[in-house]
DNA sequence: TCTTTGTTTGACAAAATCGTCAAACACACT
DNA sequence: AGTGTGTTTGACGATTTTGTCAAACAAAGA
């Protein structure tokens, strides 16, 4: 008989997601995952057959969903400045879902080495990298290196969220104060990264 | 008898440091820890009773360090830009060392509660908002709420740190490559920072 | 030297987490 | 309705991780 698609593969890869890449809890068991898909912990086993296996593959759908969604947002064809707005904007949302998407994939290298995939050199990044370094030659950019560029923009974008209870703790706001310094700040970094 | 200082305690401590907040190994074991450190687990649990105190006390101890590291460099009477620079510096130094802290105090934090401490407010970091405010009239730096200009400073510093192996990955970079873009950053931090 | 007390360890018990298996279940097809 | 196959579950055992205890050890004071 074919395999019937009852959507529970699915739900425990999501479920997992949830967990490590919106809640942040970064060492959750099988148990965690199956309490919160509503399942037995044995399904878990069933689809994927270890705990690794699992981890490793919702690792590597991480991985894979960033190369696309940023290679397909640095394609479109727009002046640069309003590419460079638009990712925001993209990114932003992106990451209001998973805060700690990065923070997971970063603990489970360390912990477990990993196999660096062949990475194949991804076209729409040079061309990215070349459109950076024609802005800089105009003008629109402060001196840097392109890639710095790239980082930078990352950084001023994941950071606060990846963050936000620490900064919530500094500085002694409420999440809608913090809240409306995130949305703030989307503006504020394109003013930050254009002369 | 008076309590002998045999530094078992302080190492078991900074062990803990190294394994959480320098290799980023988050979800490390008593076991690992003691076997870094050259001695019995049963050790462990000696000097802290379980391991939640322990990782509590390094997560305490880990935002005290940070605070005051922070309250003393800021208290420091420099020009503004000047102590800018210099707190770049410091960080820069900091962040190597541990790379990965904050990282773990936020897996901490969602992991298990957190009962926020009561946080006096902290006059150095009160004076320096007033010292940006006063750079951001002066034409120094572009108008932005004080705030956002801290969170500039940390992301910028903290996020190609705590990311390095993913952007390593993703840029196709080198160990000795990365380690010269990361340097090269804290001056382009400033110029960035700076108008 | 002997005793006392703090330190360290190995061995054991307890708890948590994980993987497997047989049986129950549900759906498609005849 | 009956059969077959994929799905789901509860129960069990294996492994990992954690906590405890008695005994060995080391250093300071009598």
């Amino acid at each position: 008989m074919a395999i019937r698609d009852t959507g529970t593969e699915q739900l425990i890869k999501d479920t997992a997601k949830r967990i490590f890449f919106a809640e942040g809890k970064l060492n959750a068991t099988t148990q965690d995952i199956a309490d919160a898909a509503g399942m037995s912990r044995t399904l878990v086993n069933y689809y994927f057959r270890s705990k690794d296996i699992l981890f490793e593959q919702v690792l590597k759908e991480g991985m894979e969903d960033m190369r696309v969604r940023l290679d397909k947002e640095l394609m479109t064809d727009l002046p640069f400045k309003k590419k460079v707005e638009k990712f925001i904007d993209i990114f932003y949302t992106e990451l209001t879902a998973y805060p700690y998407k990065e923070a997971f994939m970063i603990s489970e290298i360390n912990s477990h080495g990993w196999v660096t995939p062949p990475k194949e050199r991804s076209i729409p990044l040079q061309n990215f990298l070349k459109e950076i370094q024609t802005a800089i030659d105009d003008g629109l950019v402060k001196k840097m290196k392109p890639v710095n560029f790239i980082i930078n923009l990352f950084s001023l974008m994941a950071y606060p969220l990846l963050t936000r209870p620490l900064f919530k703790w500094v500085f002694d706001l409420n999440a809608p104060q913090y809240e409306k310094l995130l949305t703030e700040r989307k503006k504020m970094i394109v003013d930050l990264l254009f002369i």
